[in-house]
DNA sequence: TCCCGAATGCTCGAACCAGAGTATATCTCG
DNA sequence: CGAGATATACTCTGGTTCGAGCATTCGGGA
């Protein structure tokens, strides 16, 4: 049996419903889908289909049955196998217990910035607080409703943190177009004469890499390891 | 032209650095290791190869020689193209204009807790909490240390980011083990119950279908498109 | 009655990604 | 001065992921 790897969390996903009752795939997607947890858990068809056949492929779960419905394509119905009950039960343990390093992609932007000039980056980041506001209004409209519905706060953690995450990024990047736009970030000075000097065309590639020379040509360790 | 998808944020980094000058993929490998901006952009060698290539089927960047120095291997230099340079603005305009929702594998793990009880996830989210202090530190140090090195801030903006993001979690993840474990986290109650009913085993199936299914049998409508 | 569109349920191929593997050269250290 | 460790520079392979496409059925309106 091939060294199961935990990539996809649709593969948990699938444990956790299977876990309840047997179901077919699209009755998975379509549960997820009601329960709001494609918010949580990237889920498109293709993956759908391929993660359940891993999963059958290594133990983990297997068909119950397989039936037709009238004349409709039939369906395969899976059912969790014990060696499923545990994997999920320490997948879920490992994920709780330890931080996975995560690249948004935002963080990669950041990384690149001083290809942009100041003000046209000040300009961008000003929409996207914007866009993080309607995004947290939104959320929060659906929680209020959650709750209103009665539904217990258990069932809609995600949620809140998702919403800590955006309400964090969201003070981040007030505070990061305040410091460009008011000259406090450290470094602004240097970064806006390279793109006025460039003024009108493309930055010329030289200046960014002699700006950037003096902090990383002499040393090369990593500071710890 | 086959339309690019803009996928993997490496095929960014990989315009960013031949923004500055040609280069062979080693080398922009090496580079990005070396400003640590692997810890913001997923780097993986199979990867950036592939990267190179797609670029190039698509004229973003254009092979400018191939040279080889001593008996190693010959290393081809790839330049940016015109069409490379204004993508490369696009994008990272884009990046930095519109959130993306992201799926942090932790959100996955919080949206199916209930399948563990809620004593075990707690224990569990005290050792997140002592991991992610951790990391707070560890990152600090090395965000210290750049300081001291005279590097300004605009070149390790990422490393911000990413200390306000782990914030963010250990507040929240702070909170959640404390009201888990007093008992003010609203239904905590009912999923106590539930796992201690199923003491000593597995937790029945049904259970949970029949503590979830008042609030999500009857109703099936988005609140919000 | 018949057609349109939505819902149901899955299949397929192409792209993409990860990371182990390969092969040489140079450095290191007794 | 030779053995192993490290650095250089890719290549290969097999798995994963995406999302468009397909085939069917059902409901509702003209």
């Amino acid at each position: 049996m091939a060294p199961r790897t935990r990539n996809n969390p649709l593969a948990l996903a699938v444990l956790a419903l299977l876990w309840e009752r047997p179901m077919h795939p699209y009755e998975m997607s379509m549960t997820l889908r009601e329960r709001r947890k494609d918010e949580s858990v990237r889920l498109n068809f293709g993956s759908l289909y391929s993660v359940v056949d891993s999963l059958v492929k290594h133990g983990l779960i297997e068909a119950a049955s397989t039936e037709r419905e009238g004349n409709r394509p039939t369906r395969t119905i899976y059912r969790l196998t014990d060696a499923g009950a545990t994997e999920a039960v320490d997948w879920l343990s490992d994920l709780l217990r330890t931080p996975v390093k995560e690249f948004p992609q935002f963080e990669a932007a950041l990384s690149f910035l001083p290809l942009l000039g100041p003000d046209d980056v000040a300009r961008l980041l000003r929409m996207r607080v914007s866009a993080l506001q309607v995004s947290i209004t939104t959320l929060d409209a659906a929680r209020e409703q959650a709750r209103a519905q009665g539904l217990p706060s258990i069932f809609v953690l995600e949620a809140d943190y998702d919403s800590a995450l955006l309400h964090a990024e969201l003070d981040f990047v007030v505070g990061l177009e305040a410091s460009i736009t008011d000259g406090t970030l450290e470094g602004v000075g240097l970064w806006r004469e390279l793109h006025t000097r460039a003024a009108g065309g493309r930055l010329e590639p030289e200046e960014i890499a002699e700006a950037l020379a003096p902090y990383f040509t002499t040393e090369g360790a990593p500071p710890t390891a």
